[in-house]
Order: structure tokens, then C-alpha cells, then sequence
RNA sequence: GCCCGGAUGGCGGAAUCGGUAGACGCGUUGGUCUCAAACACCAAUGUCCGAAAGGAUGUGCCGGUUCGACCCCGGCUCCGGGUACCA
């Protein structure tokens, strides 16, 4: 009998849908498990090689709890609101709902190929009325809450409210944009208009002015990735930097609980440490400079780490969308500014951090004072200065900062050097560290002395105060898009307001088309009656992390309508125990829904503080991406031989269109309408693309399709191959060579069960050396799974196999637990193999073979040789190495030691089962 | 630029605590089975010298610590992820 993994899967995967084995329901007799993988985006390339590295992962650990008693809860979903649907729509005119709807029936059925043990029927999506009521419904939660800094935690603004009529800001201290000031009275005698605006200072959801890539051509805000070199992707339309209104989250309230929160999780250290820096936390002062332009003078708040090298201060820095910018340009300075700011303006955020060799900037035509030095020093704009921290200006100390050092060199300015005898002639001092000079009072004092020195001075003389700052910016949260969730805002007489939650959810309306407006207007606005009791609706829309930041605790309670998730549930689950997913999230989605998370904990919804205790990451499956080079501001494209004779864009194209780097030109064309005109210029006649390998991605264009392995080779062929590749956590590229091996693996253990006249299993005793086969295996799953070290595990499953081939085992005691081991990894043979020894239903009741004293037989010891105390050096010497081989090794040892203090060895001792003792005089 | 990873044969990778580098699999070569192929099985396989025995060399690069370094430390190079509106 051969095997048939077609055949057996199919069984299989229909067995457990029909018997529903992995419903997951609430059992406080059961210890619970949440495994959780982040849910994927249905994109319409369908799920990819990528995809499933993880899911198997956690699927094998899913099984592998439940063999060991756990109830196991382990869900799967769709982010299914985003961009891309929307832009087919853009192209097709084909609403986004139904492009969803096709993707997750495609993703659903290549998932279910794959023989996941998702409990189904606690499926959600992100896009569905009845789960984004609750997303709409966290909304309101924030808008309706400011943050309390003393009670460290999240508060009804109707508290806040009452505080204000009763003593204005006197004694409140919350999380806010602008440090406001004013008593009771002038709340009291406010418009409603006025306190609005007062209380979005404080809301957690609120809005604000903020700066984002607007492409006046495509009317519309785009995102980093759309644009390149300053043009749109879709079109390749001039881009720039706009400010706009914009609903946020006020994230930063929580920077320093995410931030301490993080020492209690068992995440890589990598992964805290790049959450760490993100949060950014740096302890220094706010310092008061006034500034002069002509006869105005004002006071310029700036933060800096280093208040100790004040004295080093030669300049100041705007950054150029600093409000401050227009204060302080002197007339005569008034042009050459203006045509530095539309330079900038071109530039995105990123490109600008990119680009840090290309020293540019401005003189203002300004001066600002030195509150300790009482020196004047000019102030300067540049792009080096980013707005969104701090308080987007700073003091330049080029002697110890190596980017002022670099802008002072370019425009000539002085460097005076604060620490004694250091060379600042061809780079800045940027270490902490020396002894201060130069620096009046300071002088002869450690740098790390200075730095507190300096700001308890500076919070004597009123110049400043000690200030702790976050990197971490509140997330914008508003789109100008259409496929999101609709905000529950409405505006009465141009004040946000709440709908009321019995309006919830607010369903998405249909539009005629989902571009912007003329008027550059986001898609709702086309809507036919967009409006709550004859008020104008929000007309932007929720990103995408606003669906994807509580969908954990959605599939606890996944069909609740009068809660996110009840109290019992939540009680029950708590939160994630294991989530498994890329480490592209480690700053996005893993900040925002820690933010969700303590925000509900807060005000009481959930009771955990964290949403996910432990969590892996995996490595990305690299795609092996192809480009275009489209010639700027055309639709000319060059082939890669040629590029460099142009000034070229960098686009990714379909790898699916491109066959062996030449570009299918037809294809091309049909593949986007902005391409369907587009002109060639070829080598040797065909158009050759460039490529990489990057992510594989949707975005990259360079996805391959699951679905072909399962036809040659099958589920569990795919399953094993996927965890043979390499290491879970480490990047590799898609390779479909080798999966003949790990086939031929499952074929060679279906062959340990079956021979030609079918079953060969028998129930005779097994052999010690069978059962030392069987145990080796055995503790090496257990400690492998453990550590998510699943490549090493295959292999462990591959030696094992070829020896109880060679010892042509055919043993229940062996072939029945080696089977159980297998499940979790290739769960369709297993289930197959283990009926045919006679079980019935699924080999999820049976339970993981454990380390039994009756199965060892015979166990390796470990030699340490020690010397003054200390092992230094373990050598394996199995029970049954022959004696002149362990003579060989002792020598060995006795070289070992010959190195070691003087060489005098007083003693070697060597005792089987106990440590050798090599003891130096 | 900044933050976080990674680099080991022709290829994916193993060496889990500083102690025999290259497990396991792919590929390649030779062989067995077969009329032939497929399947399966056996053997060899880092590189260089050598008929062999054996020797030399070898974990991206430069340097250090150590009796001993793929592993620890310092300095680089290249590749990947993130960089706040891709999800």
C-alpha cells in the first residue's frame, strides 16, 4: 500500500471539520493555551510560501499542547480593511467587500490545505460591521478619555471637565498636545466651541494638525511607501509635505508604561530592545533661549540631553516646519528661507534621515542668547532638525555632537571644545565622558557630574527644567481613504461629536467611485446622504492598525453583540500565552496594541495589563523581487543594461509577469492602467529586469503560491519542509529544491508501518536498542519544540526513521509513540497511521509520549575536566565507547592539561559515570 | 542616517554552556535493481597535496582574549527587517 497523501489528507482535513476536534470552548477544569498568529491581510496573490511559516509553527505547537493536556484556544482571522483592496477598486470600480470576500474564500481554502487546527468558528474580520462596532466602540472609549500622568492611568473626560469648572487647570496634570493655562472662570464663560477645542488638548483619541505626503495631482495623502524620490508610485506626481488636520492617538501618555511593561514578557531581547528604542526615552532639560529677530524677541524652548555643554553652544537649529520658522526669519532673510522650505518640502521624513551626508540649511537672520554665556549665536534651519521631536529646535554643540559638527564645518561655524584634550580638529567628542573646560562653573567636573550639575543650575535660575522625552510620537489616526473603519464622529455646528453608541455600528456607505473628490476630499464625501440628524459625518477613515489592535481579544468572544468580550471569557483566556508573527510588527502593530490593551485595562474591559506574554518571531521567507526603471516624469521604462544612462525610478513588477529576469512587455501593460501606455527602450530586443532579494511581500510583487507544493507533494510534505528550511526565527529565501527529501522521509516511515501485503505492525516486546532509538527521539522533541527549534527536530525525525530502518523495526511499542511525536508536525499520516494501528477518532486525545524510567536502557555520560575548581572543559564519553578510545581521549585531556598553569598534572582521575579530575599544581 | 538581525561546503543548514566544524537534507559522482525508465537501495563528496596512508588548510574581513574561538571582545564589509499612511 502505498502512500497516498492526497487521498489522506483529504480525509482527514474533512474528519476534523465534520467532528469539529478543534473547537475551542471555555473549561476551567483544563489549564487554557492561547496560541495566536497575526492574522494575515487577504491580499489578492493569495496566501504565499511566506504565509504559512509561522501558522505551521504555531500549529505544531497548538497540537503539541493539546497532546499534553492544555485547552487549547487557537483562532485565525482576516485583517481584511487596507490599501489594496482599495486600489483595485480604484482600477476596477469592483467594491473592495467583494475583492475581500474572494481573497478569504481563496485564503481560507489554500489554509485549510495546509491541515491548520484552527478552531473556525471563532473566526473574525477586521471589515465586518459586527466586529468593527467594537473597534468604532474603543474609539469613542478614547475620545470620551484623557490620561491622568499621576494616576498613571486612563480617566473619563467628564472628570477632566469637572475639574475645570471647579478650579480651571489649577492641579491637573494630564497627557496633553500644548501646556494650557486658565481658571475656572474663563471655562465657565467658554463657548461650546471653545471647550471643545480645550478638551481635544487632553482627549486620548483627539485631533490635531500634523504633518503628512500630499500629492495635490492624486489629491490625496500618501503613505512612505508610495512615495519615491520625492514622486507618487501610481503616476509618478510631484509630492510634498502638507500640514493637515488629522484624527491621533495619544500613545505618547502611555510611553513609559509601555516601556517599563516590557522587562515582564518573554519576547527576545532584540525585540524589546528595538521597542526600547523606539518609546525613546532620554532624560534632560527644556531650556528657554530668547531669540531676536530685529526689535521681537521670544522666548524659544529647546531639549537637550546634554544641558552640561551649553557653554559649547555655537548655533541654534529649526526644524523647517517649526512654527518658530516664521517668527523668526529677518526680512532680509525672507527669500532665501522661503526656497530652502520648498526644497524640504519635496522630501519625506525618511528620505531626509536618509540623506544626512548632504549637509543643507539656511541662516534665518536671527539670534538667540546663551542663558548662561549671555553670547549671541545665530539661528539656523535645517532638515537635520526634525519637528515631531522634541520641540523642533535645538542648541548645536558641534564640538561634542557629531551631525552639529558636520552642519557647523559645511557653513564654517565655530566649534569650541568643552573637555579637556579632546581632538575636535576632524570629528566632534560625542562620548560622555572627560573632564569639562571651557565651561565656567562646570569646569573640572566629570561629564557625568556636569550633566546633573548643569540642570539643577538651570532650574535655580529659572532657564529651564529637567524634562524626560519620548521618541515616541501619538500614532495619526485618521486616512483619507475609502476601505476603513467610518469614524462615529459627526460635527454639530463644527463640533466633534460622538454618535451615540446605540447608532454602532456606523457602517461604511456606498460611494459612486473611491478616489477623493475634486475638491480633494476623501472618498466618503461622495457618499449620497453622509450625514447624523442633518450633520456632516466624519469623512475620513480609521488605518489599518485600528482593526488589528484587539482582535485578540475578539476570538474570545467572538459572536458577543453587547461587549468586545465578557468578562467570563476574558477571565478565562486572560491573554496571548504564545504569538507568533514577523518581526516587521516589532514597532507598528505590537506597540498599538499594547496601547489598546492597557487603555481597556484601564478602564476596566480586560484584565490583563499585557496582550502577549510570549512571542516569536519568525523570519521572513525572502522573495526574490524583479524592478523597472522608469525614466523620471515619463512612462518610459529602460532596461537594466541601459539605466544608467538615465535618471530612473526603481519600480517592483509582478515576478509572476517576468520569467527568467526578461519582462513579459504584454503582460506589462495589461498588469496597471498607468502602465497600458507605456514605452520601452530594450537590449538586444527584450526588456531585462533588475532584481533582489527582499521580503516577500504583496507590496514586492515577488509572492509564489503554496497551493503547487500541496499538489505534488502534499500538506504535510510542505508542513515538514517549511520547518526543515532553516531556523523559525531566521530569514531565508524560497527554495522549492530539497523538498524531495523531507517526501521522501514521509514515504520511508509509511514504509516502517505498511509493506506490500499491507500493516506490518506487530505487538512483540521492543528491543533496548529500539527503545533507545524511540527515547533519544524522544527527549529531543520535547526540548526542541520547547525552543521552537523545529528545523533540528525534523532532522531528529529523519535519523531516527533511517535507524529504525536499518534495525528493521516493525514494533506497536515503538511505531505507536514514534507516530504520536510525528502529529503535531505532519498531522495527516499521523492520523492515517495511527486508525491503522486500530485507534479510533483523532490522535489529538492521545497524549505526547513523556520520558518513561521503563524505556531507558542505556544513557551517555558527560566527562568534565575541572582544574583549580573550575570545569572548563566537558567531553562526551558515551557507556559503551571502547576502552582504547577512551584512553584516546584521556590523552587528549592530559594534552588539554599540559597547557594549563605550569603543566605539572598531580592526578587524573577517571571514573565512568563521574567527572575527570585533572588537578593543577 | 538611526534601531534590530544575519554571514559556516556547490546549496539550505547542524554544532542548544568556549571543547572532534560541516549532523540532517538537497545536489553531484559512481554502483545495485530494471529490457529501459521511475521508485528504492549502497558508496563517495569542504578545499589543496597524495595512488593510499597521511598531511596542510578551512566558519565574510582585520585585530584581540584563551591551553583552545563559528561561539567572547574591539574595528570593518556585505545582506535582510523596521524607520511611524504597506499590512
Amino acid at each position: 500500500m502505498e502512500y497516498d497523501f492526497r487521498k489522506i489528507e483529504k480525509k482527514w482535513q474533512s474528519f476534523w471539520s465534520e467532528h469539529q476536534t478543534f473547537k475551542a470552548v471555555e473549561d476551567p477544569a483544563k489549564p487554557k493555551y492561547y496560541v495566536l498568529d497575526m492574522f494575515p491581510y487577504p491580499s489578492g496573490a493569495g496566501l504565499h510560501v511566506g504565509h504559512p511559516l509561522g501558522y505551521i509553527a504555531s500549529d505544531i505547537y497548538s497540537r503539541y499542547k493539546r497532546l499534553c493536556g492544555f485547552n487549547v484556544l487557537h483562532p485565525m482571522g482576516y485583517d481584511a480593511f487596507g490599501l489594496p483592496a482599495e486600489q483595485y477598486a480604484i482600477q476596477t470600480g469592483k467594491h473592495p467587500a467583494l475583492t475581500t470576500e474572494k481573497n478569504i474564500a481563496r485564503y481560507r481554502e489554500q489554509l485549510d490545505r495546509i491541515g491548520f487546527s484552527y478552531d473556525w468558528s471563532r473566526e473574525v474580520r477586521t471589515c465586518d460591521p459586527a466586529y468593527y462596532k467594537w473597534t468604532q466602540w474603543a474609539f469613542l472609549k478614547m475620545f470620551d478619555s484623557y490620561y491622568d500622568n499621576s494616576l498613571r492611568k486612563a480617566r473619563p473626560v467628564s472628570e477632566l471637565v469637572g475639574m475645570f469648572s471647579r478650579n480651571g487647570t489649577e492641579g491637573v496634570d494630564a497627557a496633553c498636545t500644548k501646556e494650557l493655562s486658565f481658571t475656572a472662570e474663563r471655562w465657565n464663560s467658554m463657548s461650546d466651541k471653545e471647550r471643545s477645542d480645550v478638551l481635544m488638548n487632553y482627549r486620548i483619541a483627539y485631533q490635531g494638525e500634523t504633518s503628512v505626503n500630499w500629492c495635490p495631482k492624486l489629491g490625496t495623502v500618501l503613505a512612505n511607501d508610495e512615495v519615491k524620490d520625492g514622486y507618487s508610485v501610481r503616476g509618478g506626481y510631484p509630492v510634498e509635505q502638507k500640514k493637515m488636520t488629522q484624527w491621533q492617538l495619544r500613545v505618547s501618555a502611555y510611553a513609559e508604561r509601555l516601556l517599563d511593561d516590557l522587562d515582564d514578557l518573554a519576547w527576545t531581547d532584540s525585540l524589546k530592545d528595538m521597542q526600547r528604542n523606539w518609546i525613546g526615552r532620554s532624560e534632560g532639560a527644556e531650556m528657554v533661549f530668547k531669540t531676536y529677530n530685529g526689535d521681537n524677541v521670544y522666548d524659544m524652548h529647546i531639549f537637550t540631553t546634554r544641558a552640561d555643554t551649553v557653554f559649547g553652544v555655537t548655533f541654534m537649529v529649526l526644524a523647517p516646519e517649526s512654527e518658530w520658522v516664521e517668527k523668526l526669519t529677518s526680512p532680509e532673510q525672507k527669500q532665501a528661507v522661503a526656497e530652502y522650505l520648498n526644497e524640504v518640502k519635496k522630501k519625506t521624513e525618511r528620505e531626509r534621515m536618509t540623506e544626512t551626508r548632504k549637509i543643507t540649511g539656511v541662516f534665518s537672520g536671527s539670534y538667540a542668547e546663551n542663558p548662561m554665556t549671555g553670547n549671541r549665536v545665530p539661528v539656523w534651519i535645517s532638515e537635520y532638525v526634525l519637528a515631531g521631536y522634541g520641540t523642533g529646535a535645538i542648541m548645536a554643540v558641534p564640538a561634542h555632537d557629531s551631525r552639529d559638527y558636520a552642519f557647523a564645518r559645511h557653513f564654517n561655524l565655530p566649534v569650541i571644545p568643552l573637555i579637556e584634550g579632546c581632538d575636535v580638529s576632524e570629528s566632534s567628542f560625542d562620548a560622555k565622558e572627560g573632564i569639562m573646560c571651557n565651561s565656567g562653573f562646570l569646569d573640572g567636573m566629570p561629564v557625568k557630574e556636569a550633566i546633573p550639575a548643569a540642570i539643577d543650575y538651570v532650574e535655580k535660575h529659572g532657564i529651564g527644567h529637567r524634562k524626560v522625552n519620548f521618541r515616541l510620537r501619538d500614532a495619526i489616526f485618521s486616512r483619507q481613504r475609502y476601505w476603513g473603519e467610518p469614524f462615529p464622529i459627526y460635527y454639530k455646528d463644527g463640533i466633534p461629536t460622538p454618535l451615540p453608541s446605540s447608532e454602532l455600528p456606523l457602517q461604511l456607505p456606498e460611494v459612486d467611485k473611491y478616489l477623493p473628490t475634486e475638491s480633494g476630499e476623501p472618498p466618503l464625501a461622495r457618499a449620497a446622504d453622509w450625514t447624523y440628524e442633518g450633520w456632516p459625518l466624519e469623512k475620513s477613515t480609521m488605518p489599518g492598525f485600528a482593526g488589528s489592535s484587539a482582535y485578540y481579544l475578539r476570538y474570545m468572544d467572538p459572536h458577543n453583540d453587547s461587549a468586545l468580550v465578557s468578562r467570563e471569557a476574558d477571565g478565562y483566556w486572560r491573554n496571548v500565552d504564545l504569538y507568533i508573527g514577523g518581526t516587521e510588527h516589532a514597532t507598528g502593530h505590537l506597540i498599538y496594541s499594547r496601547f489598546w490593551n492597557k487603555f481597556l485595562y484601564d478602564l476596566g474591559y480586560v484584565c490583563e495589563k499585557e496582550p502577549f506574554k510570549r512571542l516569536i518571531n519568525q523570519g521572513m521567507i525572502q522573495g526574490r523581487s524583479n524592478f523597472v526603471y522608469r525614466i523620471v516624469n515619463t512612462n518610459r521604462f529602460v532596461s537594466y543594461g541601459l539605466k544608467d544612462g538615465y535618471e530612473t525610478t526603481e519600480i517592483h513588477v509582478d515576478v509572476n509577469i517576468v520569467h527568467n529576469d526578461r519582462l513579459d512587455i504584454e503582460a506589462f501593460r495589461k498588469w496597471m492602467p498607468d502602465f497600458a501606455d507605456a514605452e520601452f527602450i530594450l537590449e538586444n530586443g527584450e526588456y531585462i529586469c533588475g532584481y533582489a532579494t527582499e521580503k516577500m511581500s504583496k507590496s514586492m510583487f515577488n509572492v509564489v503560491n503554496p497551493d503547487m507544493v500541496c499538489d505534488t507533494y502534499g500538506a504535510d510534505t510542505l508542513r515538514l519542509y517549511e520547518m526543515f528550511l532553516g531556523p523559525l526565527e531566521q530569514s531565508k529565501p524560497w527554495d522549492t529544491k530539497g523538498i524531495d527529501g523531507v517526501h521522501r522521509f514521509l514515504k520511508r516511515l509509511w514504509r516502517l508501518y505498511y509493506g506490500k501485503d499491507g500493516l506490518v505492525v506487530t505487538d512483540q516486546e521492543p528491543l533496548p536498542s529500539e527503545l533507545k532509538v524511540l527515547h533519544k527521539l524522544i527527549g529531543k522533541i520535547h526540548t526542541d519544540i520547547e525552543a521552537f527549534s523545529f528545523n533540528t527536530a525534523v532532522s531528529a525525525f529523519m535519523i531516527a526513521v533511517n535507524e529504525l530502518y536499518d534495525l528493521k523495526c516493525s514494533k506497536r511499542g515503538i511505531l505507536e509513540p514514534l507516530v504520536i511525536l510525528l502529529s503535531p508536525f505532519a498531522p495527516h499520516i499521523s492520523e492515517e497511521l495511527w486508525e491503522a494501528l486500530g485507534h479510533k477518532g483523532s490522535i489529538s486525545f492521545a497524549s505526547f509520549p513523556e520520558y518513561d524510567g521503563k524505556y531507558v536502557v542505556e544513557a551517555s555520560c558527560t566527562y568534565a575536566v575541572s582544574f583549580n575548581g573550575k570545569t572548563r572543559f566537558t567531553v562526551d564519553l558515551p557507556k559503551d565507547m571502547p576502552k582504547d578510545e577512551v584512553e584516546a581521549q584521556v590523552r587528549s585531556l592530559e594534552q588539554t592539561a599540559k597547557y594549563v598553569g605550569d603543566g605539572n598534572i598531580l592526578k587524573i582521575i577517571v571514573v565512568p559515570g563521574k567527572i575527570v579530575n585533572i588537578v593543577v599544581k
